[in-house]
DNA sequence: TTTATATTGATAGTATTACTATTATATTTG
DNA sequence: CAAATATAATAGTAATACTATCAATATAAA
């Protein structure tokens, strides 16, 4: 039985992409391959030379697709963010009991995430690990202002919409439910990040979940 | 009465320089228009050569100095946290308890930065800006272990060690004092960001304290 | 005071990046 | 089959991120 994403599309806003990238053989193949190299070597060492000889293709045609490498990661991320959102909106569906909800929804957001079998060209394991790395670099730039008016990151926020409605029903009256939403997501692949590479600084370790630590600290917050 | 800070020489790891930038006027000179540079134009836009005609020098001159832009943010960052390190541990020295101690370290690393006049070529204030917006990308390279392992992020971890002792004084049982620790203090720089960028995901505004949100949020974690 | 040494400035040069433009060649569609 | 579209190949430009060389100048040591 398959599971319902295999039939929805993830739509991403057109100001990301010149050409849609998911409706050819070349575009699916710039995105695979996009995520495999800014993994392999680097979201600063990736150059859309270096794709094109990875995919067997010209520099000049993938251009075509996107006009350089930060809309390129702007648009994996707005993939990723909503794949995140999908998945929080399913797991959460049908769920009355606010604090069961708020739960369930930071699993989703602080979990190790593995493969979805039904995005053949996108592997989520390994967007996560460029998610953790390289999200933060699409919102630290001199053209945040203006690309956030295009609505590059709406998605992103959206997500901390949800999270934001969602402590607010568990306490109506905390007065910080949207930093506390915007500090869980951006923290939580923080603590990711910290976990590979800095691991004096972290309580989370490989074996170890995050949520732990989240679920530990807006409960106390919250209650 | 000058502040102790003007007898106190900031000193910062020897690999993260060519040649000592505070031991010359031209190096006090490049320090101090890097920050207004980076600033004013961002720092991928940032290069030597702009600093160069900015500070009516050669390019060639500054690379004396430093290796590279990366090295230079590091150095940069580096000072940054040393400069707030002193401020923490000037404020709570003698204060013995625990949670008054933590009080004023949470200020500390979370309030807006003024200028100090002991440090001439230093504007703190605008640093604090650049911290904001790229100190995360000193950290989310490709060669961050072998930088780590070289010391690069001491200062950094140095003063988040500080906090998680602090917590873990307040209250010894908790599980997750450093974890906690690293989200406030890369937390509080990314709250700062949203309240600029994207206000819609934050509570923090112009007119209030980002400190309310963590004290409160701390307090009732440990307590 | 001369000499040695270090510092800075000016110029030139290289490899790579981040593109744009053009033309040729496939492939698809009407 | 013709027309339109997509891709590949090549070339070219301006900027970046350096390195190397050499001259000019300042400073320190003999």
């Amino acid at each position: 039985m398959p599971n319902l994403l295999s039939n929805v599309k993830i739509t991403i806003n057109e100001k990301l992409y010149v050409k849609d990238p998911e409706t050819s053989e070349l575009g699916r193949n710039i995105l695979k391959n996009s995520i495999l190299l800014i993994d392999e070597i680097g979201f600063e060492a990736f150059t859309f030379k270096k794709l094109g000889e990875k995919i067997q293709s010209n520099e000049s045609s993938i251009y075509r697709y996107f006009e350089n490498k930060h809309k390129l990661l702007v648009y994996l991320s707005s993939w990723y963010w909503s794949w995140i959102e999908y998945n929080l909106v399913f797991a959460t569906h049908n769920i009355t009991n606010p604090e069961e909800k708020l739960i369930i929804s930071l699993k989703i957001i602080t979990q190790n995430i593995v493969d979805d079998k039904n995005t053949p060209h996108i592997d989520e394991s390994i967007l996560n690990r460029i998610i953790i790395s390289d999200f933060s670099k699409t919102l630290l730039t001199k053209d945040v202002d203006e690309e956030n008016k295009e609505g590059f990151f709406l998605v992103y926020k959206r997500l901390i919409y949800r999270l934001t409605e969602t402590i607010s029903l568990v306490n109506p009256n905390y007065p910080y439910a949207k930093s506390l939403a915007s500090s869980v997501v951006q923290g939580a692949l923080h603590q990711h990040y910290l976990k590979d590479h800095f691991k004096t600084i972290t309580n989370l370790s490989e074996k170890d979940c995050l949520s732990d630590f989240y679920i530990d600290m807006i409960k106390k917050t919250l209650l």
